[in-house]
RNA sequence: GGGGGCGUGGUGUAGCCUGGUUAACACACCUGCCUGUCACGCAGGAGAUCGCGGGUUCAACUCCCGUCGCUCCCGCCA
């Protein structure tokens, strides 16, 4: 039976041990007497030795004719040595396999003092995903991912997985991919809405889905992307969309306060940023209040901007709810009709208001929710209002004709939020391969 | 889509404004040396038609125009 493999960062509690330790060689010192070597795997770095004697000539030239970023298997005694200033711990090498030589001419190094450009680094990202600071991004998208989940499913949600494929585009707004489908049109879904709303009509009380979603959007942002994850869910039987913004704030403080006890030292140490559990509630605002706290703060908004933030005031609300109630997070309330799509549910005293929310973290908006119209003949009305043409979307007209409960839900961006998590200015070194206008390789 | 900035060895930069030597530096790479290194050190070496095309000029990395790529801001949104 053949040695199992140690992990790096297990190697200090293996002291006297023969251990097998496979990873990447980080850096090689070749010297007359000694030959040190730095291996890396995904836990950690340790440093590897060898005595240069004639005994170990066929080991020696091994390690002299390494490279850098090497795939190697090492075999080797763990040694407690107070001189190595990495643990005190070392590994004296009695075999060394090299499973795959990497080329002398690395595009971009892992080990290296200096962060390549950002194109560099996106044209060879698996180099770059290499980087333990890379790496750490994906170990908290996991355990994020994994508490969201997690409580989902304690709370009685069904997870589904809605085609990406469609007849016909979905509604309005954003702009979708067309690409020919045995002869006809087809089109990627720009969100997994109308289906998950039929979850609903189908009586499956509460959903979520976590996929890709995608954008015709040639956006140039730090926060855009044209295929993303989108996170989203759907709830049956509210009385307003304040039940879905009650829902959602306990479903992230889990999230955060599990990401927190996972990986909030990493991420401190790695990134500089406390993750921090937001208290329930979040602060909430209507648009309304929205406007004039940015208008205190002296940001003029353009004329043809009706009842909607930008940016720049979705930042300064951000700094508001920091300042007036110590919260990263805030809701946005009670959209305007104009700035909301048609299957948005209207107050029944205000019909030019939505039941609707955003929610910004760190003054980033990171989520779009609302209670849905759910009377047919209400959202017949107000799809017409808005100009649509009631054909191609009589299939999702359809799912209120037979009993539709009333719902709500809202969608979010993985990337956006992990990029917000952790500090990050930008949505392309979050996303394990990013997709914009201009980027579709690797 | 609109506006700004940037493209120089494998990587990160300097040089450009104020055209004129073998285009410089750091890291990486190659060779040799080095009694335990730990950002190892020392000596030497190779490696760039300066994104591409055109123009101005005796002369263009440098100035002008175009083009492509990247990037930032705005718009759109998750």
């Amino acid at each position: 039976m053949s040695l199992p493999r140690t992990l790096i960062r297990d190697i200090g509690s293996r002291v006297g041990a023969e251990v097998k330790v496979q990873g990447w060689v980080k850096t090689i010192r070749d010297q007359k007497k000694m030959q040190f070597l730095l291996l890396r795997d995904h836990t950690g770095v340790v440093q590897a030795t060898v005595e240069r004697s004639p005994a170990k000539a066929a080991l020696n030239g091994i390690i002299s004719s390494l490279t850098r970023e090497s795939a190697v298997t090492v075999i080797g005694t763990v040694v407690a040595n107070p001189i190595v200033k990495m643990g005190g711990v070392e590994i004296v090498i009695r075999e060394l396999t090299v499973e795959a030589p990497s080329d002398g001419l690395i595009p971009i190094d892992p080990a290296g003092p200096v962060e390549p450009n950002p194109e560099v680094r996106l044209n060879w990202r698996f180099l770059d995903l290499r980087r333990p600071e890379t790496a750490l991004i994906f170990q908290v998208q996991t355990a994020l991912e994994h508490a969201m989940r997690e409580y989902w499913i304690r709370e009685g949600f069904v997870e589904i997985h809605s085609p990406k494929l469609m007849g016909s585009p979905s509604e309005g707004g954003a702009e979708v991919f067309a690409l020919e489908y045995f002869g006809r049109t087809s089109y990627l879904a720009q969100s997994p809405q109308f289906y998950k709303q039929m979850a609903m009509a189908g009586g499956f009380d509460r959903v979520f889905e976590i996929g890709p979603v995608f954008r015709a959007d040639p956006s140039f942002t730090a926060r855009h992307a044209t295929e993303f994850t989108g996170i989203d869910m759907e709830m049956s039987w509210v009385d307003s969309h304040e039940d879905v913004m009650a829902f959602e704030e306990q479903w992230l403080r889990y999230a955060l306060e599990r990401t927190q006890a996972q990986w909030g030292d990493a991420i401190h140490e790695v990134f500089g940023v406390d993750v921090r559990v937001p208290a329930v509630p979040f602060p909430r605002v209507s648009m309304d209040e929205a406007l004039e706290i940015v208008a205190r703060k002296g940001h003029v908004f353009p004329p043809e901007r009706r009842g909607d933030l930008d940016p720049t005031g979705e930042r300064l609300l951000g700094e508001y709810a920091m300042e007036r109630y110590g919260h990263e997070f805030v809701f946005v309330t009670d959209y305007p009709v104009d700035v909301r799509p048609f299957y948005h549910m209207r107050h029944p005293d205000a019909p030019k208001v939505t039941k609707s929310f955003d929610l910004l973290w760190k003054g980033v908006e990171v989520t779009t929710g609302a209670q849905r119209e759910h009377r047919y003949h209400v959202l017949v009305a107000q799809a017409k209002e808005k100009g649509l043409s009631l054909e191609p979307i009589q299939f999702y007209l359809d799912f209120f004709k037979y009993g539709c409960p009333p719902h709500g839900g809202f969608g979010a961006g993985l990337s956006r939020m992990l990029m917000v998590v952790l500090n990050q200015p930008n949505i392309r070194e979050v996303t394990f391969l990013f997709r914009g206008p201009t980027r579709l390789h690797p």
